[in-house]
DNA sequence: CTGTTAGCGCATTCAA
DNA sequence: TTGAATGCGCTAACAG
């Protein structure tokens, strides 16, 4: 490997004066800054960024920890992040959680060790606080993405759960329902109870009872209980409409209504956070979409600003805002229409 | 920060006996080793990879570089290549191309300088292969993904896309089309080239001439050229049925048909290399689809052979079965019909 | 303007 | 079974 040595001794300088033109640091006369970097040019020299990291103390690396890469949402998280991080100079290094802790702790582990200067995280649960606590304690700097977890006061970039549900609820509700069900990630997730609470507020404003059959807990991950599914549709007074908790549970419930001949919207109305990614053909559902890409480079922006100490003491909560839009996989109930 | 030499001074042993236990390598007394973990675990010692990298000359980071993570043929194969470098122990570093040359070249720069052990590498274009040559120059070793580049032999993973072109275009023939067009990604792209390539056999096999009036080259990024649309569409026989180059295109085209009030399929059918994704909801596209979680996944388990030299001498191919899955953007043309 | 010294954290080699 | 010396490639701090 060609190293500033094998540059210095060609150039009959000190390896001093490579570092320097390297990193245009200190007084090189122009001479010689030529000469030398045309030999670096012809000896193709790359410089070591581990060697560098090791006396500099810095890597240059940042990683981003996400649920998963395949859900739309952050993958447009993760380009963002990317986008922004080479910008500024940055790698990235990136790792899937899938909603499980043992898999962020290997991950936390991984990081720790790899020496990255931050970490933009997407927390798998409330019960990612120790990991954070780890990281804290090992002095790299974290923002929090899309989740808050409690007892960790931090830098954040978020949306705003609670808002975009009351906004998606008053929708249905505007359009005739009475009967919403939610279908929903883990309350151990924070954007989960928000969005239920956005949920029972939009409710109250408009005097419709509560009902805690129509609420049902699952994960972001998929639809993942049909039973509970064929419970709610068999309720008395079953639901007319349903708010699902994110894209990958109105996917699989769509996918169940379609398996059991319910239609989307005439029987049943269906609405959710997060739209379905670029590739989709034909828009469908009634979304509250939040600004994904924005989301990973404002994160790592933070992040950034937090390593170089360029951002005030205390901790900066960024709220970014989402949009309802409204397309054809809710309508007014059939009760409702002539 | 812990080093090594803090926990050697509290367990009252030198440094290397430290390393010793952290590596599990010599000859270490039960005792001493137990009591080095403990003391490790209370100081909350996490080895620093940068050094270790310095002296082992392996960093045990991987880099993935892919044209777009957004597209999701590609964050499948990211989680693919994500999860089997995770499972094997190494970190990945990734990349978006955009199918640039000069951010691919960006990115060969950032990739050098880090020293990662390999890359697993999604070519721009044919263009690519100076970016490859500088990789092999530096000795690291890589494995190309998807698409050929003219002129380096080097392991490879890729779908066969002649022969699933072939298939898609077969189909359209079966189903009565006889005037079929294209809408490739550039040329300079293997893939794209071997998509026509397929396309212009599956005409021959069947006796039916090539027009090339029905060949449009555009990107896989997009579907970008309207007015190569419309004058398709006047054409005095116009096509009664396309075939997209990849996904992106294909969702570019409805959307463009849409607009020109064409339904699909009963006015033109459309069909398309790779699926759209898992969060699409009612899988619409006949598509040829490459098992994309496998492209990165095996990319990866090639590239670690070759890293650690468990491979033949010879370059490997993979070739990946795809899979025609006939849905419902297709049809027999309206001639056809009763 | 340029060079010398020292050390970042760790592992290999060889000696004890 | 353990330890001392040395060097991986680079740069900060200072000396010339």
């Amino acid at each position: 490997m060609v190293t500033i040595y094998d540059i210095a001794k060609q150039a009959n300088v000190s390896a001093m004066t490579v570092s320097k033109v390297i990193n245009n640091t200190g007084k090189i006369s122009e001479k010689t800054r030529v000469r030398i970097k045309k030999i670096m040019e012809e000896m193709n020299y790359v410089p070591n960024s581990m060697a560098r990291s090791l006396v500099l103390q810095e890597t240059k690396m940042l990683s981003l920890l996400i649920p998963d890469i395949t859900n739309p949402f952050f993958t447009t998280v993760a380009r963002g992040a990317e986008d922004a991080a080479m910008r500024l100079g940055y790698k990235l290094l990136f790792g899937n959680s899938d909603e499980s802790l043992s898999k962020e702790k290997e991950y936390v582990d991984m990081v720790l060790s790899t020496r990255v200067d931050g970490v933009l995280f997407s927390a798998a649960s409330d019960l990612s606080g120790p990991h954070l606590e780890t990281l804290r304690r090992h002095k790299i700097p974290f923002v929090l993405l899309d989740r808050y977890v409690p007892g960790i006061d931090c830098d954040m970039v978020s949306g705003d759960s609670k808002e975009g549900a009351r906004k998606l609820v008053e929708h249905l509700i505007a359009q005739g329902h009475r009967r919403i069900a939610v279908i929903n990630g883990s309350l151990t997730v924070s954007t989960a109870r928000e969005r239920l609470a956005g949920y029972r507020e939009a409710l109250k404003l408009n005097d419709i009872p509560a009902d805690d059959e129509l609420i049902l807990e699952m994960n972001y991950k998929q639809f993942a209980d049909e039973a509970a599914l064929r419970r709610l549709l068999e309720l008395p007074e079953p639901p007319t409409a349903v708010f699902a908790g994110n894209n990958f549970i109105a996917v699989g419930l769509i996918r169940k209504l379609l398996e059991l001949g319910i239609r989307v919207p005439d029987q049943m109305s269906v609405v959710c956070f997060d739209d379905l990614g670029a590739s989709v053909i034909d828009p469908f559902f009634t979304v509250v979409s939040q600004p994904a890409y924005q989301f990973g480079a404002m994160g790592i922006q933070l992040l950034i600003d937090r390593i170089k100490g360029a951002t005030t003491p205390e901790w900066k909560r960024v709220v970014l805002p989402s949009e309802l839009i409204i397309r054809g996989s809710s309508s007014a109930p059939e009760s409702k229409r002539a």
